[in-house]
DNA sequence: CGGGCTTTTGAGCCAAATCAAAAATAGTGG
DNA sequence: CCACTATTTTTGATTTGGCTCAAAAGCCCG
């Protein structure tokens, strides 16, 4: 299978031959890790660069009160951590889970290729834009729509950036979450999201058993959460 | 009175004295808007790139029965759109709150001297990266945290970032944003968010009165919100 | 087949929303 | 400088979406 960083990236800046020869090289050295184990703490300035090739990561947050907050969704392609040799510190922390394969790049190695290759900076310039596109669609989600609308459109989005890397069969994504985790993604309750999901199940718009999210129908789905797909800037490859 | 570009871009990276002259430069040309005027709207790939230099701005979308969710204040020394060059279309309106005074910036030429600088283009990657950091420092308080500690943070955030550019004084800033402005930010009712900001005068944590808001004792106010500035990764400068 | 997660259900509650209207402010033009 | 509007802020009453607590049922896996 193609590497799912490689399909990433392209939809953010047209790839030359020898851009994917290097990113896949650089994508030599590969972790396997269990669920929920933590790849890099709040605080940390890691000396590697992480990125996600297999499974489910995200970033999150913990409050005092035991609260903790998940700030990202991160799959097969995305990167954990590019910024912080800019920022020089972790503010939050990335941990799997599902299990994972993660690829470690050398931090310099990054720096030396995106020197070189103006298209690949662009992408990896393209990728974190990109991320902080879906913060704000997050937002917009948590601050003024109602529950359901919100994992409706989670779950769109989870089939639109698991679609550019080839991980979508028949309108049916694997979705490792918990409930627990979904309710910490979307800022609810666990019983509330258990709640919800059984009325987007008997709406006939979803079936979710098994970590497996079967779409019914798309764009019923993306009608009832109004989701609109811009703000994935999928517009590149071609 | 200093430059806010160059007093918050020195946050992010040593600038060269040639660094601050470009910037200064490139802001020669600037327009002064009312309050509530659509800089960039959703869809459009402006020619320019917009910073605040005086006044207060934001991001926004808005839904179709009318809610609206703020997604950032561009306060002086902010770029609004820095980004688009590279997504290619905006996914979110920008426009003024307060009367505002804007530097247009030629995209171009931020180009050239990106290229020529790396400390520059060091500070405006930074600066990209912080405004995620915020993004997801906001996402945390709209889900996880009550409506008082969430406004509390609102103001720490608003007192740190306004102090790096020298617009704060005895703890002391402007906050030209109504009660219905506050809600769209937060995701509250602007009903709600008034009772709160009473509650919050009552424990004598702030004053705010004629768009003027003075927080009675910064440390105080940074414990009942839980606030942590280490996601605004102000370090440089010294 | 037993112990720990998950998911599900029920009951009661609460933070924040909505609706509605009054009071206070800020603008605007004469 | 003042009357006249329009906007903002405030208050009260009521409703509600989503929360908490608690316990049962279903799973997964060694």
């Amino acid at each position: 299978m193609a590497n799912p960083v490689v399909l990433k990236l392209q939809r953010g800046a047209r790839l030359s031959v020898e851009d994917e020869r290097a990113i896949a090289e650089a994508c030599s050295e590969m972790v396997r890790l269990g669920p929920r184990e933590v790849l890099i703490r709040e605080g940390e300035n890691p000396i590697h660069v992480h990125v996600v090739v297999e499974g489910f990561a995200c970033r999150y947050k913990e409050l005092s009160d035991g609260g903790r907050q998940i700030l990202a969704w991160l799959v097969p392609g995305d990167f954990c951590d590019l910024h912080v040799a800019i920022l020089g510190r972790m503010d939050h922390t990335v941990a799997t889970i599902s299990t994972s394969t993660i690829a470690r790049l050398d931090r310099a190695a990054i720096e030396r290729v995106t020197s070189i290759s103006p298209s690949l900076s662009r992408a990896l310039w393209w990728a974190s834009l990109v991320d902080e596109a879906i913060l704000r669609e997050w937002l917009l989600n948590m601050g003024r729509r109602p529950a359901d609308q919100q994992i409706a459109s989670l779950f769109c989005e989870l089939v639109w950036r698991l679609r550019t890397v080839g991980l979508v069969c028949d309108d049916e994504v694997l979705m490792p979450l918990t409930h627990v985790e979904l309710a910490d993604t979307l800022g609810l309750s666990p019983v509330h999201v258990n709640r919800v999901l059984q009325q987007l199940r008997e709406a006939g718009l979803i079936e979710l058993q098994n970590k497996k999210l079967k779409v019914i129908d798309l764009s019923q789905l993306m009608a009832f959460a109004e989701f609109d797909p811009g703000y994935l800037h999928l517009s590149a490859i071609d």
